[in-house]
DNA sequence: CAGTGGTCTAGACCACTGC
DNA sequence: CAGTGGTCTAGACCACTGT
């Protein structure tokens, strides 16, 4: 018997219960009375082959399934370790209220505000292009070539969330929104300018596991899904002037709403 | 060479992707482009073992990746299949809406009836509770002890939701809401007929993955996150009056909200 | 350098499925 | 029964980390 610095018990070969997750069990539980902390390094492979007595492949199972629950962490060479909690941004149905555009503050930077921490914006592409099927049904159905504007936001140098603005072209071509910067306020405000004075958004929320592609983007840990959200803005004409899809790391953001009872 | 029913090409053994990756990579992307169907079987690890020239182990990770990504699910003596979607249920804005109410319907109605599924209740508990500190901050801080109701919902058998509401005991003790059915209308109803005018519900949303005994729960496959709500329901006198916490399977919803611009 | 996790092999036995 | 995935062993070599 090793002295491990933790109390884990023993598996027993036997049970109905693969020995791979017992070893699972036991380190979860172990994580959540707080036998290890946020941020702690778990017992080496190595140490728990010999504490359990199993092959290498077994305990790496383990370690598996707790990465798949976004438990813990490996790092390649140092060790695996408790998933330590980000700070969240928490997303209030506020914020894209008039007041915040008439600052000249965008959503982003109104959130950012709110969490206190440091934003950026990069990656920033704006260019026209074929509508797809479903970008075009949400503006209206009519709608053929749109402008885009991508872009990925970051908070702490940590990036979080990567969007992708869709707007007709007789609203957006040649306009401030079609470049780089839109200038204070951001796109909502260069559209109220524009003289579509903004009614409502509607939203639409999903959460999934996150493609190769989000996971290089958002530098996803393995186990943490993502928050993907489909933001269509309305005018008081009761036309959609924007469509904007979002893709939101999960373990980032609290999304908050108010909904009416009447 | 092995003719697979696909066309699946050869891996690098010397490039710095490694194998086990550069397969998943094939597969997904046949998946993507639609070369295996939704539900379809996909190659088994014997062919795949033979096609690659890999031992058993690699395709295995394969596969564990593309199951962690929620693309596809493994069936024992069956085979491996990629997933369907699930049809969703969604989730409006108007859900609480009191015309609902009035008519009889309950929230898990009203949206079962969107979305044109057989809903069923099960597994349901009302009990007393002391209140967790959350849940008392959440009611106004002055709360010890709670009606607790705990249900799971299912829609066409499957389980797709499962909530708990805490409610104080001076509103709820002695009436119908402390009751397993608690009649037409839901507890909401009950609530306004109380003499608690519903004015608004604050829902906060967060999404992870799930612990062990929600998959047990939800019968969720891996790959597949969950999103939780919390929503607290407000009468018109300021007071919360109920929270509602609730753990959805993610892959069988989508929420939607309303945002006024103002 | 020693210690860590990342990848891979070549087997083995088991439990579940469908014929 | 043969075919499937589930679990497990006992090695091997590699790349990355910190000293």
């Amino acid at each position: 018997m090793t002295a491990l610095p933790s109390s884990l018990g023993a598996v027993d070969p036997t049970s109905d219960r693969a020995v791979f997750r017992q070893i699972a069990d036991q380190l979860r539980e172990a994580i959540d009375r707080g036998r290890f902390a946020e941020g702690e390094k778990l017992p080496s492979e190595a140490e728990l082959v010999e504490h359990y007595g199993v092959s290498r492949m077994t305990v790496r199972n383990s370690f598996s399934m707790l990465q798949g629950e976004g438990l813990v962490r490996a790092e390649h060479g140092k060790g695996v370790f408790v998933r330590t909690r980000p700070p969240v941004r928490r997303l209030a149905s506020d914020r894209f209220a008039r007041r915040h555009r008439e600052q000249g503050k965008s959503a982003f930077l109104v959130e950012a505000d709110a969490a206190g921490g440091y934003p950026q914006v990069d990656s920033l592409e704006v260019k026209e292009e074929k509508a797809t099927r479903d970008i075009s049904t949400r503006l209206g159905g009519s709608v053929r070539r749109v402008l885009v504007r991508r872009r990925r936001y970051l908070l702490d140098g940590r990036p979080v969330e990567f969007a992708t603005s869709y707007l007709p072209l007789d609203i957006a071509r040649g306009t401030r929104i079609a470049e780089p910067n839109p200038g204070p306020g951001g796109i909502y405000a260069r559209l109220e300018e524009l003289g579509h004075r903004l009614d409502h958004f509607d939203e639409e929320i999903r959460a999934r596991m996150p493609t190769p592609t989000e996971v290089k983007t958002l530098q996803l840990a393995s186990g943490v899904p993502v928050i993907h959200l489909i933001r269509t803005a309305y005018d008081t004409e009761k036309r959609a002037v924007e469509v904007c899809d979002t893709v939101m790391a999960a373990d980032a953001y609290v999304l908050s709403y108010r909904l009416p009872a009447t």
